[in-house]
DNA sequence: CATGGGATTGACT
DNA sequence: GTCAATCCCATGC
């Protein structure tokens, strides 16, 4: 099959995801996501490790966590608090229970739809938190289990400027376990992170 | 089969 | 600052 002929150009392969999820959630900060015409750089990203107890896998394999102890690249969708679906994006290998919740976007493209599915109009309010860019961008459910370098959503590498964005890093945000542990990461002084925001001086790298 | 908690958000005091 | 909305699924009876 030599016709491999470039069927995802744009999106970041497995080999991408298949790594320390710190090291993957600190290199997702300035990625893009794409979803049917939206998209948007992330700014913000959190890790979880099925090795502490703030994360989905730490209770071992179950329905619910069969995508997460999947394989690498894969998108893990979930329902949060019977309302929003936050996406993260599982890494590691095959076995390994370990993703990266994608928390914040600075939106690129098709912003208007993202104002139409929001309802609001200022650029800071449409992805600036997880729940949010998912509902601006039209994830759902359903796309727990795909690709993330064949879609319907896909992750791809940092459009021009941003290729070394500056990274802080903090503790993480609405969990009750493991909250010593500064898996958090956002671009420094960016307005489209979520709150609270992390404090100057967290410097990362 | 019933119950309870959660990686959140927006409206309200 | 407080609090309700609302769904998946793990747990326990």
């Amino acid at each position: 099959m030599r016709t491999q002929a470039t069927a995802t150009p744009w999106a970041l392969t497995a080999d991408f995801y298949d790594r320390p999820v710190l090291v993957v959630a600190r290199d997702l900060i300035g990625c893009a996501v794409d979803h049917a015409g939206t998209s948007g750089v992330i700014v913000e990203t959190e890790a979880y490790h099925d090795s502490e107890p703030a994360s989905h896998a730490f209770i071992g394999l179950t329905p619910r966590t069969r995508t997460l102890f999947g394989g690498p690249g894969h998108a893990y969708v979930y329902r949060s608090y019977g309302i929003h679906a936050l996406l993260n994006a599982v890494c590691e290998p095959e076995g390994v229970g370990a993703a990266v919740l994608i928390r914040a976007l600075e939106p690129s493209s098709g912003i208007e739809t993202m104002r139409r599915r929001r309802g609001l109009t200022r650029i800071e309010d449409l992805c600036s938190g997880p729940g949010k860019l998912t509902q601006a961008l039209g994830i759902s459910l359903e796309e727990n289990g795909s690709s993330l370098a064949s879609g319907p959503v896909r992750i791809g590498p940092p459009p021009e400027g941003w290729e070394n964005p500056s990274v802080v890093s903090g503790p993480r945000i609405g969990i009750s376990k493991a909250v010593d542990l500064r898996w958090r990461f956002c671009v420094a002084g960016n307005r489209h992170v979520s709150r609270p925001w992390p404090r100057p001086g967290d410097e990362h790298g």
